[in-house]
DNA sequence: AGCTTTAGTTCATTGCCTGAACTATATGAG
DNA sequence: CTCATATAGTTCAGGCAATGAACTAAAGCT
């Protein structure tokens, strides 16, 4: 199909629809199909055009285009018993995208080609609590060109990345309105000094969203419609609806920690009160459990929880089923809200998860009952690396959706 | 929109692009303009072609087949000062489109022309608390039959009919999966009896989400995000997020009538526990406010409720307040989940809004603080006919998006 | 009456998809 | 070894849609 116009145009303007619009929808098309065919396999032109609906012929003319933009390549061959062999195609493993991410208490970096497989990675620590966002990014955007220039010595290029940062963001405007664990506040990133000259620029994410677009990629159920809650300092989430991180208006859809879950509770850092976040947050769970964690690092803290947890220590083991009761009251509420029941737990939420899970379910059963089943509580299938790849991740889906960005 | 192919197309198959589909996202593009379009003014082919970036030889041939398809018509000369006058285009009077509503003690039905003016109107009081849901829809297709056959007397053509229903719905399938105070479960209704043969047949809508629809073309403020509570026997709620409706992956999105309110709270119909229904939901609020009104029917609750409030009577005051305190509490949360912050008070909550205001407000301003302004908490601007009149207008609209399918 | 201005139409051109014909390259049967 | 068959991929005429320039139509102004 086609595209554009924002279904409308009033006196003020919209796009109008031309026959190179065709061309722009099919391309995407094309190599989405090439993407999405089972990893390994490479599909041959016919197969695509059997896949797509495509004649042949326009299936020859569109690779032929996505070829010359080097976002594909072709793949030895590939023989179906009788017949002429295809010729198979693939993304382009000289192409990658960079993800990037700022956390708490290190930045990394690592070059993904267009076919998902990670190149390089690197991770450097360092203390990001309460330092301005310049030197952060400033320290970020050496360690990305050092990434990229290994990655160019191998022979792949970086085509742009995606940023992943835990807080709230102006995707489109490359602001973080507030990043409460980094000190950040209306912070206007220079997002195009991280990668200088790539033709797709710098994206920017919230870490829970970014890290929920990855689990959308690794699911091994093909999940396409999920809540992702990630916990850490605080409780971020992302919401997949078909495959497509639902974002809201203005992109900060998804705060699942600042959902009510205790109407009498305490003050929330947002300013709020009873939030989710002041009961299943680290530090609200550190403090529940008993544990002095003031100047510990959280993977300290939460090793700490966990030998506690088995330990079979009491205060622990009730501050978790604690969280656990509030996050199915907030996941009660979002499935009727967003009308989704499954969720992934993400972050120490996976780590705590066998303590975790039965008062979870409990506390689904009772407020909203007949919505989830046990199957639909599933854990983060990535890793702590998840935000990290679902900024390249969304950046290499957006290309795929939109190729004509690429010269051709 | 347009659309397009859900991104990908997997071994499964998918919808290719042709040339074809760049006209359809045209007609669609000049009928939008000439919808959106002041009031009033009928644009010319000239101005069309100004406000869609089409050219003028494009529009000309555009408009042919939308006059063709009897869904515009020409009407009158336009002078503009000195030249050619253009000539008038608006959507054709003489096609209309059917609202239809259930509701606990009434059914109705009206015509309403492709600009969206109220031809005919008919309601039928009729107690269909646990009426099965056949008889019911046989009565609306009588009463449907009759308005569209007076419609046809006027020379109005009826092109199909959008259905409003209060409970939870798979629009998709046309299917009921519960609606409580009809007392229908799972109920598999047979829309096109309503409508005959008509081009575009019956769509099937949720109450509240039909009015959310109403409410976005009658907003004063001409606001494209926001989210309509419609305060009824239970709470109904519609997301509208970019001028479109928000319905969630299975068309359930925006039952906030369950979001959980009070974890200590008493249980709900649903089988949760707090739900805001239960705080305020007219029955919760009546049974507060200490008025026993188990046979009345609902308006003279709401009018004894009002009367007991004008009165200052205490309890029916702390009700009200409770209920808004609930509210509130629902906001913050919703305002967090899908990024909205703008709230349009329908059913009984327009009614109570003098009352409920301020505890309202307070209690946003204690859960969500800074997330809303005084001036987003506004009253629906459309009545009681809001499901009805939504429910023809997302049909028409719907047209307006793919004219197309009017044999064009 | 004639000039100017704006509306709308006609027509040759371009771009893209399509379907049919054609070429290319494999397997397997005789 | 050769030929039939099957599948992959390319070439080419045809059709449809938008475009831009030229043209016709219909007003107001002088």
């Amino acid at each position: 199909m086609v595209m554009p116009a924002p279904a409308v145009a009033g006196p003020g303007g919209a796009a109008p629809g031309s026959v190179g619009d065709v061309r722009r929808s099919n391309l995407a098309l094309v190599l989405g199909a090439i993407a999405e065919f089972p990893p390994g396999t490479c599909p041959s032109r016919a197969q695509i055009a059997g896949a797509t609906g495509l004649t042949k012929a326009s299936v020859s003319s569109l690779v032929l285009d996505l070829l010359a933009a080097g976002i594909i390549r072709e793949v030895g061959l590939n023989p179906q018993g009788r017949g002429r062999p295809g010729v198979g195609l693939e993304l382009n493993p000289g192409r990658a995208v960079m993800g990037m991410e700022v956390n708490v208490d290190y930045i990394s970096a690592a070059a993904v080609d267009l076919a998902g497989n990670v190149v390089i990675r690197e991770v450097r620590e360092r203390d990001n609590r309460n330092s301005a966002d310049a030197p952060v990014l400033a320290a970020l955007a050496t360690l990305a060109g050092r990434v990229r220039s290994t990655a160019g010595e191998q022979g792949v290029e970086v085509l742009g990345g995606g940023l992943a940062v835990p807080g709230l963001v102006e995707p489109a405007a490359g602001r973080v309105l507030i990043a409460p664990n980094l000190g950040w506040v209306d912070a206007d990133l220079d997002l195009d000094a991280l990668l200088p000259e790539t033709p797709l620029g710098v994206a920017l994410f919230n870490e829970a969203n970014a890290a929920a677009l990855a689990e959308l990629r690794h699911r091994p159920d093909g999940a396409s419609d999920f809540l992702f809650v990630s916990g850490e300092v605080g409780v971020g989430g992302g919401i997949v609806i078909g495959s497509e991180l639902f974002t809201g208006p203005e992109g900060h859809a998804g705060e699942v920690g600042h959902i009510v879950v205790d109407p009498d509770g305490g003050r929330c850092s947002c300013g709020g009160t009873g939030c989710l976040e002041t009961i299943a947050g680290q530090d609200a769970i550190f403090a529940a459990a008993g544990l002095a964690l003031e100047g510990a690092s959280r993977s300290a803290g939460m090793s700490a929880l966990r030998q506690a947890l088995e330990a079979g220590e009491t205060k622990a083991l009730s501050a978790v089923r604690r969280a656990g009761r509030a996050l199915g009251i907030a996941l009660a509420s979002t499935a009727r809200v967003v009308n989704i029941h499954s969720v992934v737990l993400g972050g120490h939420f996976a780590v705590l998860e066998p303590w975790l899970r039965q008062p979870l379910l409990e506390s689904l059963q009772k407020y909203a009952p007949g919505k989830y089943t046990p199957e639909q509580v599933t854990v983060s299938a990535v890793g702590e690396s998840g935000a990290l790849l679902g900024a390249a991740g969304s950046v290499i889906r957006s290309l795929v959706e939109a190729p004509h960005r690429l010269h051709a």
